[in-house]
DNA sequence: AGTACCACCTGACGGC
DNA sequence: TGCCGTCAGGTGGTAC
């Protein structure tokens, strides 16, 4: 699920629910999410110290703590992170949490194992170190239109190369090429600048209202095709049939007569 | 450089 | 009811 507009919900609650109180006790109970880290090393990083800020980069989420140190959380195909008190609230497949001096716990949850959980202390090294490009939401058009172009792949690959561009994945690539008209296996370096240009407009649209709905695919409006793609599979523009292809190795919806 | 394919891991779902 | 193959919104490695 975690593509950027999941991980800045994430964001957005760890922000209201967890920053400015005391982590009394770590709990890690799936070490080999760890990377780059111990247990002993997280442990003792967490303990008794604070979150104070959130950062987001693609889909990786950073919460600062004091002495320039961050937890940083990547949620893989099913990770989430959740807020809460009571034993009975505890989410399954809980792999490691934090306690609060108030008795509440910040968990994170992650059935298949593929998130990982590591520190840094520095945003811009970790993602420089990580390969990862700018952010989909920080991207300006100029920026974009060259890394367009100096692709020689095709333009679903592109839009998921977090290299290339930090934060879109699987789902809101799809939406952003039905959006914008373009057929997934079009070459990159061979769209217009016309298509670029509707391409670029369609990612923060895309983006911009999958956050304002919470990142909840329910609530994305009708004329999207996320609520189409499991639902009836009809086009939400000319009503013909949606089509399943495999694209860059992903499943992926189209609509042939919309997308070319 | 790009692509296809596999692996990682677990659970849900449909067919028989 | 139960077993089995298939599939899942991410990423990284390998071989062509």
């Amino acid at each position: 699920m975690p593509e950027l507009p999941d991980v800045e919900i994430f964001r957005r609650y760890v922000e209201s629910t967890s920053l400015h109180k005391k982590i009394t006790k770590v709990s890690i109970n799936n070490p080999e999410l760890l990377t780059g880290t111990t247990r002993a090393q997280l442990e003792k990083t967490l303990r008794g110290n604070i979150f104070k800020t959130t950062k987001r980069h693609g889909k990786h989420l950073f919460i600062g703590l004091n002495q320039e140190k961050y937890l940083v959380l990547h949620f893989g195909m099913t990770g989430y992170i959740k807020y809460y008190r009571k034993p009975e609230e505890k989410p399954d497949h809980e792999r490691f949490r934090c306690t609060f001096e108030n008795q509440y716990h910040l968990a994170f949850s992650c059935q298949r194992k593929l998130g990982k959980i590591s520190l840094t202390q520095n945003v811009a090294k970790f993602c420089s170190a990580h390969s990862l490009g700018p952010d989909a939401n920080k991207l300006n058009e100029i920026t974009f239109r060259d890394i367009i172009s100096g692709s020689k792949s095709m333009i679903k690959s592109t839009l998921m190369d977090q290299g290339k561009i930090a934060g879109i994945g699987n789902i809101y690539s799809d939406e952003i090429l039905f959006r914008a008209g373009i057929h997934p296996k079009r070459s990159s370096s061979k769209l217009t600048k016309e298509e670029m240009s509707n391409l670029f407009q369609a990612i923060r649209d895309v983006l911009q209202t999958a956050t304002e709905k919470n990142a909840d695919p329910e609530q994305m409006p009708n004329h999207y095709l996320l609520p189409h793609r499991d639902g009836d599979g009809l086009c939400p523009n000319c009503g013909g049939n949606l089509k399943k292809i495999k694209a860059s190795g992903r499943n992926c919806y189209i609509c042939p007569k919309c997308q070319k």
